[in-house]
DNA sequence: AAAATAATGTGTTGGAGGTACATATTGTAT
DNA sequence: ATACAATATGTACCTCCAACACATTATTTT
């Protein structure tokens, strides 16, 4: 078992005579945003002396009168201005020694905002998209935290209709696909990625087109409102036919 | 945002006046055996007067020095006094109102284990099987708890070899799909069940037969050892072509 | 203005995999 | 010895998916 973690800063040894409550808990939130026909992530400069000159993923300490899914829709609206947006709750990440400073077990959510919304405003200037594919390391266990949060999109994208959280609400079926490639890291075939979206049936034609592009224009689509799920629910039971897999 | 709750026992009284470090964190274990042929869960009567003649998850709280994981190993080991289960995080509940003694933000965990195994000590009288059809309410929130881990665990046992945690060792292929109707509530088609079984190639023929069966004797397999996999890790990154889903 | 270019938009075909279903075999019980 | 019940394996059909080709339309070039 892993021995007690050396506490750091006053505040923590004030309260070392009660155990249990010396665990503090926090929210992380991965921020993913698709400029550039990238995916990136919402980071900023680590403010501890052991990490300087590394980024860290967007968090804070969760309050005794807040949910938790309240504290990660917080740090988003304090970091971003952003209301309503697209939150999943993860993992929970609750090793002894993955703060420095004392014992902080913290719940990672990914979050999928439009790089190009109205609302949004980084209230800070150390905040800055970086490109998902280069980030090598990370300040804490930030890295892992990404790497999961990151797998978990790529699940999520597979089944339901996520991803057009990181569009414009009018989006053309190239961009869509540009989209999906940029998440999963493939190169998907044209014809069968338009055939299968058709299937799903998720999105409306809006009957316009695209404008200044240098090529022909394609039709513009909106995700239909009934996909426009932003907030973390409950899963329902699963609905495919067990037979299909076992 | 939630209110405060009132702060009920003298321990969490002393502490009030440094917030964030007022928060407990707790494990609850959703330990499911196979039994009956029905699918089971191990449940305590609560201890509280809030909830008195409802049952409750096998929970505590984690420990300064414990590592998340470890604390949901330390339930384990302490219920049922058994080691190298098969074990994995779901999800973390952090209602403010959850607890009613306090605030208290608790990750699940299930697990999966062989009722049958010699190790099994059930190290308290009020410790018992519930079949998990039957279960319409328990305390605190582990109703929702429960639920999701089951549907946690479907997800799983559709995708991987999981379930066989639940099996003894050796076992036939019948047992083996009376296993999987009981777990995802279904009725599964014999030889198509057996076909596609094979074609995972989890198994190892044992060249053994059951017996003591009341009619022809089926031919005994096990788990290949490479697919044992008992401990909470990391998945790494999916492998199944992108394109088989959008 | 005509031709070349580049992207949109739709259709077809072959193969893999899954579902529904039938028959032979083997051990137990009557 | 016969009936019975469960094991064990095989086949036909159908659906879904991946690979691939061609016509269309707007832009750019000559």
């Amino acid at each position: 078992m892993a021995k007690p973690q050396a506490l750091k800063t006053a505040e923590l040894e004030k309260i070392s005579h009660l155990d249990y409550f010396n665990i503090a808990i926090s929210v992380d939130c991965v921020i993913f945003a698709y400029d550039n026909k990238e995916l990136n992530v919402l980071l900023i400069k680590s403010d501890l002396e052991e990490f300087s000159g590394l980024y860290s993923l967007l968090g804070d300490l969760v309050r005794i009168d807040e949910d938790l899914d309240a504290a990660s829709y917080r740090i988003l609206r304090e970091r971003t201005g952003m209301e309503d947006v697209y939150l999943e709750q993860v993992h929970t990440f609750g090793s002894t020694n993955r703060h420095p400073s004392g014992r902080v077990i913290t719940t990672a959510y990914y979050s999928l905002i439009d790089v190009k919304h109205h609302n949004l405003r980084l209230n800070n200037n150390d905040l800055h998209w970086h490109p998902v594919k280069g980030i090598k390391r990370l300040a804490f266990d930030h890295k892992a935290i990404l790497d999961t949060c990151l797998n978990r999109l790529r699940e999520q994208a597979m089944e339901h209709p996520v991803v057009f959280n990181l569009l414009p609400e009018k989006f053309s079926l190239r961009e869509l696909q540009e989209l999906y490639e940029a998440i999963l890291s493939v190169d998907l075939d044209r014809r069968n990625f338009r055939k299968k979206i058709a299937i799903k049936d998720w999105l409306v034609d809006l009957n316009e087109m695209e404008e200044d592009v240098p090529h022909r224009p394609g039709k513009l689509y909106k995700l239909k409102p009934e996909f426009r799920k932003k907030t973390t629910r409950q899963k329902p039971a699963p609905e495919k036919s067990a037979a299909s897999l076992v």
